[in-house]
DNA sequence: TTGATCGTACCGCTATGCGGTACACCATAC
DNA sequence: GTATGGTGTACCGCATAGCGGTACGATCAA
């Protein structure tokens, strides 16, 4: 039904996984009616998918009250991922090194769609809270990692990001664009990309993109709350980053990435 | 089929979770073929499910070697239980601590079925590889977290512990009850488990449970390989980590986790 | 009380996912 | 050259699995 006539697509799987998705981190206590809501389907179905994922373990459901939560071992299912990237903790503690300096937070991300998304993190250790951990996305288009992407993605993913973000939000389209473009220009005058505040208030950073071997890009930022990365202390911060993504490019020291979309081709 | 007539388990969706976890940390690109016999379905089948997955973004299909491995994507999944457990980085810094000082790695992981989930990690910075990343299991009873944590266990949990060995491998129960009952004396005498060997050949660790508030149970460990951590260590080290486990006793510093099962009810 | 929730049970229908079998492709082998 | 073993893909008839209504008992709040 929500599918197109696809007779191989699995459609349970896809429903079921939807109601995965559909925990969010503030909310991670649901009741099958949310996840309803959240994903749109029937409150039947949503029961039926939750019943199979308790069963298999990735659900726990409290008996007390009433509600679901992901289970710890969903962690198991990015595992492999992991291992497979096992090599990025080489630049650990470089990027530690950076978060104590910054007082603030240094992370590793990769694309996928119109999201980054956190790979590798470590933090000042005066840091309490650590808002943005391993597997957590933030846009593209607002923060410094981002554009940073962004701006070293070359003609044809950059072609396929802004094809995105006009479908997905065509009256902000032009003015994201344009701003993407700036993101570039900053990052071929300067070497970094700043965000002042344009992801979340009061949170500064820079980012830079680091090119792998095997066709795969990422990218670092550093930053935090304006109270710690102060707006003045970037360009220090954006010149440090650099130079340490300078260390990895075009190593193959991450591991196993799926290479970029398109490199070549337009998108289908 | 392979289920029991249970009119609401989606099993299109658990078999695409099987295919999931069928990739393996050290083998992260399958074929077809591969994944048909890790699982035990049918080609076919696999394929529709693979396709399913690669359409929604969870599996890279590789064009060139025709492979299939997990995309990074997968790794959100798991991002609200990370969230959710937010405070458990109140540890890292006395993790990192005890990592750098043992010239080893210390980890932090929680119970799901006969292993122990990594939730947290830190290692000394001239670690090289980390085989050990957060989400991965490491097996309960030949582990010093894991022996640790079934010393903590209480009555309860452990009879649920031995029956799933029991379950799994009928022949060797009788030894590993004994090993887990030893373990559970050496915990209550020195305040800590040991693993000399146990887990792999030259890897030496101790262990130490922590109570959480909310009848949730984890456990830490801090270990390496033998030209590390040397086996006369271990005391010392062991003393370390009960001494860094006390400070976190029973207060609410991960987060939200499933409680133990069967506080107090035996197994269905 | 009433009115929202919550999760569960039941049930008839049909689209859906199943798993055969067959094929086109590409290596490596000899 | 042509086997052989491996890819992934296409096709297709069938049975049933999964769908999504509707209805209900429990809770909890007001």
């Amino acid at each position: 039904m929500t599918e197109s006539k696809d007779r191989a697509f699995v459609n349970g799987l896809a429903r079921g996984l939807a109601v995965m998705s559909a925990f969010k981190p503030d909310r991670n206590r649901m009741s099958l009616g949310e996840l309803s809501k959240e994903t749109g389907l029937p409150k039947t179905t949503v029961a039926r998918l939750i019943h199979t994922l308790v069963k298999l373990g990735y659900v726990y459901a409290d008996p007390d009250s009433g509600r679901f939560q992901l289970h710890p071992r969903v962690l198991t299912l990015g595992y492999p991922v992991m291992a497979s990237m096992d090599k990025r903790h080489v630049a650990l503690p470089m990027m530690q090194e950076l978060a104590e300096y910054s007082r603030g937070t240094v992370s590793l991300g990769i694309r996928d769609g119109l999201s980054m998304i956190l790979i590798e993190r470590s933090r000042d250790s005066t840091v309490r809270a650590l808002p943005l951990d391993i597997g957590s996305r933030i846009p593209i288009h607002t923060t410094s990692m981002g554009r940073a992407y962004f701006a070293a993605a070359g003609e044809f993913e950059q072609k396929d990001i802004l094809a995105q973000i006009e479908t997905f939000d065509p009256k902000g389209f032009k003015k994201i664009e344009k701003s993407l473009r700036e993101g570039e220009r900053e990052y071929r005058e300067k070497g970094y990309c700043t965000a002042i505040g344009s992801w979340e208030n009061d949170v500064n950073a820079v980012g830079v993109a680091v090119e792998l071997s095997n066709d795969a890009l990422a990218a670092f930022n550093c930053g935090g709350p304006s109270t710690r990365i102060a707006e003045e202390n970037l360009d220090d911060l954006g010149r440090r980053l650099a130079e340490l993504a300078r260390h990895f490019q075009t190593a193959d020291w991450v591991g196993q990435l799926p290479p970029r979309p398109y490199k070549g081709v337009s998108p289908p």
